[in-house]
Formats: C-alpha cells, structure tokens, sequence
DNA sequence: TAGGGTATAAACATCA
DNA sequence: CTGATGTTTATACCCT
C-alpha cells in the first residue's frame, strides 16, 4: 500500500524546505553506538571543503584562470557546491596538497618581500626624481628595475600556475577548459569585498597624488582599508605583466601568454565576455584585439596600475592568509579527530571526509531500490555512487536491522546546511532514516499542508510521500506516528465534517520556549551563527563566504535549490514565527478553517516533546535545548468528551 | 546515577 | 469480523 501511495503521490516539495530546519536538532545520527567518526567526517569535511573553496578563489585573485574568465554569469551555489564536493580526498592526499600549497605559499612570500623591498626602493628612486629632476639614466634603472619585477611575478606565477595544474591534475580543481560549469570569475567578483570595490574606485582617482606624495603611505592605506585584520606590512606588489605591455616590457608578455592561454589564445584573464576585467574597469572591448589595445593603452605600468596591482595583492594575501588559517584548522582538526577516532574503535576507522554533504540525490535515483535495506543508516548515508574509492564509514551499522535509533548526536552533531538543503531531495529518494524525530516530521506534514491540518492518513501520506525509508516497516513507524500524535500534546485533534485530523498547536510551542526570539531581521544571522547545525557552515563555508562578501542568502536566492531552498525555509521560519508570535489567539491551529466545528476532543495542555519546541524561529533556542520541558503532560486521560463518534 | 526524551513494540479501545 | 484510528503502557537506549 505505500509503496503504492508513495509512487503514485504528487510531490509538493514546495513546502518542504522548512522541514529540516525545524529538525535539525534533532538530527543526530542514530547509531546506537557513539560514532566519532561522523563527527569527524562532518566537520572536518567542511572544513575541507573550506580550504579547497579558499584555494578557489586563491587561485581566482592571484592565478589567472583563463576558462574561468570566460564565463561571468554568476556562479550559483549549487556550482559553488559542485567545486567543492567534486573533489574527494583522502586526508592523505589532502595532506600533500596542503603541504605543496603551503611550500608555494612560502615561496610566494618571499616573492612579496622581495617585491615589496623592491618596490620600496623603486618608490624611493622615483621620489628622489621628482625632486632632483628626471635623469634618463635612472629612468633606465627603474625600468630594469620594474622588468626585474616582471620577471619574478611570472616566476612567481608560474610557479602558481603549476600549482594550479598540479591540483587539476589531483583532481583538487576541476577547472577544466570549456568547462562552463564552473564560472569562477564571477565568484572571484563576488568575492571582492564592497569596499574593496570601493577602494578600486578611489585608487582610480586618486592614485596619482597618493604614490607620488608618499612613498610609504599609499600602500598602507591600501593595506588597511581593503585589509582590516592582517598584517599590513605587506606592501609587496603584484604587477600583472599584462600591465606591462606597453611596450618596453613587451617581450615577456608572450611567455606568460603561453602560459595560460596556450589553448584558448584569445583567452585571457583580463578579459572576458567583451569585458575587460581589470580591477574597477570593466571596459567592452569588442574584441580580443581591442582589449590588448585597451589593455596596454590603459592599464599601462604607471602609478594607477601599480596601485592597482597593490590593491589586488592585498586581495590574494587575505585570501592566502584565510586560507592558511582555515589549512592549519583542517589540519588541526584532522589531527585531533584522527587520533581520537582511532580510539575507541575496534577498527581503525577510515576518515570519513565523505560526509553527507557530499551527498547527492543521483545516487538515490540511481537506485534507491538497489540499495539494501539500511533502515538504520542513519546519516551515514547510502554514498553516492560518485564516491567512487572514497572511504565510506557506514560502520556496520547498516547491517544491524530495524533496530532503534539513536538520535546520540542530536546536539552535538549538527548537519551541516548543506545538508539540509539536500536532505529534503535525499530523503526523498534514499532509504536513509531522516535523522528527525517523528514529532517533527508529523508537524511539518501538518504545517506544510494547505489547511495546516492532516488526517492520519495524510501524514501517513506526507511520510511515505517524502521519504523514501518510511515505505518500509510500515507498520513501525505508522504505529510510532499515532504514538506520537496521541502522546504530544501539541498535536491536537480536531474533528471537522470530514472527521478527524490533527493539527499542531504552536501557542504550545510559546509557552514552552518564551525565549523564543521574536521576528527579529537579525535572527536569520542569529540563528545562522548560534545554531548548533550551522557552526560548521559558519565557521567554514560561511567564514570563507560571507567574509568574502559572498552573501549567502543572496546566493542562495540566485537559483541554487538548496541553498534556496534553506534561505527560504529560514524566511518561512521567520514568518511562521512572526505569524505565531501575535497568533496566541488566531492560529493556533493554523489550518482551522472557521466553518470547521472544531472538537477538540483531546485537549494536551503541556507541550512535552522538545522537538515541537523548535517552531519556528527557535532555531537559537532549540540549541540550547533543555529538556525540562516536558515536565506534567498528563497521561490521565482528562474525560473531555471524546465525541469521536 | 537519575531523569528526560525518543523509538519501538504491543495491548487495548473505538468505530466504520 | 476486520482494518483504521487512537490511547496507553512498557521497555530500551541515549543524553544531560
């Protein structure tokens, strides 16, 4: 029978997307036994994920990737998922790349120090020319000077181009020529913070005075207005040598051109989609011939360019440093994690970097009835066949039956947001225990329905309807679905002219969790930092985002499904929370339609299950979930008469 | 260790 | 009588 009703149901996943953040609290992997490694695996995966995401956008600032010029649509989060799930490593080969980055990176600041002395002592000779007049001779020596420079910055970019393909070639990056599917430029923009931007501006106009005025303090104020935190010694200069090509330096501009653009000649990194990208620029140039011209006429090697560069610089060396940091956590975490993991475990236990974030719905579709039957693999989930040789730690659990599970990590292993937005699609298809309770599922059917209002079979309907494990073990879990109607009191039954259906009450939900934030704007930042499940999206994913100016719910808004679809689960939180804030009287149950003679005929007074407590918008609360709640439920029968005919 | 929360199983009642 | 729907109890496990 649900298999029937599941096959042949309408999908509504319109509405879905607010089911998991309600529930993720209660996420929790439910092994029955304690599981480090997914611990492990999630966090340290997104970390991970981080790093790979800033080594992205690294190579975005600093190595011109010309395919990725190429494509200045918007990058959607989804793509932005799609960089980063594509490439799974084991942490030993992570290791070594993080070694090899972080050798490059070294090489690369002592490159800086040098450019930056250089530089130093440049500024000064032209100091010293404005004053003592202009001698040929010395101008000779700034230019031998600047080609010195050149020279360095292609060594310097070589050796980062060769990083660069040393990672492709790993399959770190999957910057792949005609690759279209991996828009980088525009991540790159996006990641340019606004006063970044900003400061192009400035430093368009007012470059001029400020490099010839002071030797010094150009580059400071460059340093600290488009690095508030780092270390603003960093004065070195990066000069693109397409910026040189005006002629003097000429000869060394094919070598880097063969460098990155061997294959698309017409390719370059400065320039895409008829646009020239030079920082602050943005010229149209018809064609590629137009925009050498504009290139050399107007990105010249003077002061602007110069400063410029600076700025980009700048831009690279926050994003090594933030780079480097999120590395050293990786590695950190990795170590820790590793150690740790390796204890208590019986085997060692392969390092699941493969979290359940990386898990896609392909592989659930591929054969969601192939898959054995796993009732109890709970967020490890079935792995997407594209893991290919990826360690996978379903941990013999998968084999232990319809056992119970365990929600152990309910609080402590938050699912990562990517989670959420996939989950919705997962579950559907995969046989994976959604890691919710059933209170929480049963309110989201109910709250998801138009009349905020389900039949028992409805929910029924909306359990098989959404995920796909609840087509098994029917009696299981249907039994465990009217055990948890009857038992909360915050499912109240309701008998309209059809019968009966249940609805939820979420005055009950404000009386349990008064400190619920109201609908504050800032609870969506809020709950995005506090939550327990977002940390890691925060402290990773987000950290490298957000601080990138990439904003998040603006992205997700740009087309991606997950993130969207958390975005607006979060937006529908807020509003389900504001509704129900000033709702004490009218919606405590929502869907009651006035003409419904409402029976109640099972009046709960206490909210007792937690879950229910996460309405809407005790996203903050919920994580700081105590469970004194549920204290005097009555389980005394009041003798309101069931007129249940 | 106790208490609370949840899942699971099952007995029982009611009703169409 | 049977199946669906509800209610309640018991038990086990996990977490705080």
């Amino acid at each position: 029978m649900f298999q029937c009703v599941f096959s042949s149901s309408v999908l509504q996943p319109h509405r879905t997307s607010c089911l998991f953040k309600h529930l993720f609290y209660h996420s929790a992997t439910p092994a029955s036994q304690k599981q480090p490694e997914p611990i492990y695996s999630k966090k340290t995966e997104i970390q991970r994920q981080t790093v790979r995401a800033l080594s992205v956008k690294l190579f975005i600032f600093s190595v011109p990737v010309s395919v990725a010029m190429m494509t200045p649509q918007v990058i959607t989060p989804q793509q932005m998922q799609q960089i980063l799930q594509q490439q799974v490593l084991s942490p030993q080969q992570l290791q070594v790349l993080l070694q090899q980055q972080q050798a490059l990176m070294l090489q690369q600041q002592q490159l800086q120090e040098f450019y930056k002395k250089q530089q130093e002592q440049l500024q000064l000779q032209l100091l010293q020319q404005q004053h003592a007049g202009k001698q040929p001779k010395e101008q000779q020596q700034v230019a031998t000077q600047q080609l010195a420079f050149q020279q360095q910055l292609l060594q310097m970019q070589q050796l980062q181009q060769q990083h660069l393909l040393s990672l492709q070639r790993q399959g770190l990056l999957t910057i792949q020529p005609g690759q279209p599917a991996l828009p980088l430029q525009p991540l790159a923009q996006g990641m340019i913070p606004t006063e970044l931007q900003q400061l192009w501006k400035e430093v368009t106009s007012a470059h001029t005075t400020e490099e010839t005025t002071g030797n010094n303090h150009s580059s400071l104020d460059l340093t600290t207005t488009c690095v508030s935190s780092s270390a603003p010694s960093k004065t070195s200069l990066i000069m693109n040598p397409h910026a040189s090509t005006n002629g003097q330096l000429s000869a060394h501009t094919p070598k880097r051109e063969s460098l990155s653009h061997e294959e698309h000649p017409h390719s370059h990194p400065l320039y895409g989609h008829g646009v020239c990208k030079w920082p602050g620029c943005e010229a149209v140039c018809e064609d590629f011939q137009s925009f050498l011209k504009h290139l050399n006429s107007e990105h010249a090697l003077d002061d602007r360019s110069t400063a410029q560069c600076r700025v980009q610089m700048q831009v690279v060396q926050q994003l090594e440093l933030q780079l480097a940091k999120d590395k050293e956590r990786l590695q950190a975490m990795m170590t820790h994690l590793h150690v740790k993991s390796t204890e208590p475990k019986t085997a060692p236990q392969p390092l699941n970097l493969v979290s359940s974030v990386t898990l896609s719905k392909s592989a659930s579709e591929a054969s969601p009835q192939s898959l054995p039957h796993t009732p109890t693999t709970p967020t490890a989930p079935i792995t997407p066949v594209t893991q290919g040789p990826s360690v996978i730690t379903t941990t013999s659990m998968h084999t232990v039956g319809p056992i119970r599970r365990r929600y152990s990590d309910k609080y402590n292993v938050p699912i990562s947001s990517a989670d959420i937005a996939q989950n919705q699609e997962f579950y559907k298809n995969a046989e994976v225990r959604p890691p919710f309770t059933y209170a929480s599922l049963i309110r989201q059917a109910i709250l998801e329905s138009p009349e905020k209002q389900l039949t028992l079979n409805e929910i029924y309907n909306w359990f098989t309807r959404m995920f796909a494990y609840f087509r098994r073990n029917a009696a299981t879990w249907k039994n465990a679905v009217r055990h948890n109607l009857s038992l909360h009191k915050c499912f109240v039954r309701v008998e309209n002219v059809k019968g009966a259906v249940w609805t939820v009450d979420e005055v009950e939900f404000q009386k349990r969790r008064p400190q619920k934030i109201s609908g504050n704007p800032s609870l969506i930042k809020n709950m995005q930092s506090s939550h327990a499940y977002c940390a890691p999206l925060n402290a990773a994913l987000q950290a490298s985002m957000a601080e990138n100016s990439i904003p998040l719910y603006t992205t997700a808004s740009m087309g991606n499904p997950t993130l969207g679809n958390l975005a607006s689960a979060i937006r529908e939180e807020l509003n389900g929370a504001m509704e129900h804030t000033n709702s004490n009287e009218s919606d405590s149950s929502p869907g009651r339609s006035p003409m419904q003679a409402v029976h109640p005929v099972h009046v709960k007074e206490e909210p007792l299950d937690p879950e229910e407590a996460e309405g809407p918008l005790s996203l903050v609360t919920t994580a700081n979930h105590s469970p004194d709640f549920d204290h005097d439920r009555d389980y005394e029968d009041e003798p309101v008469n069931e007129d249940m005919e």
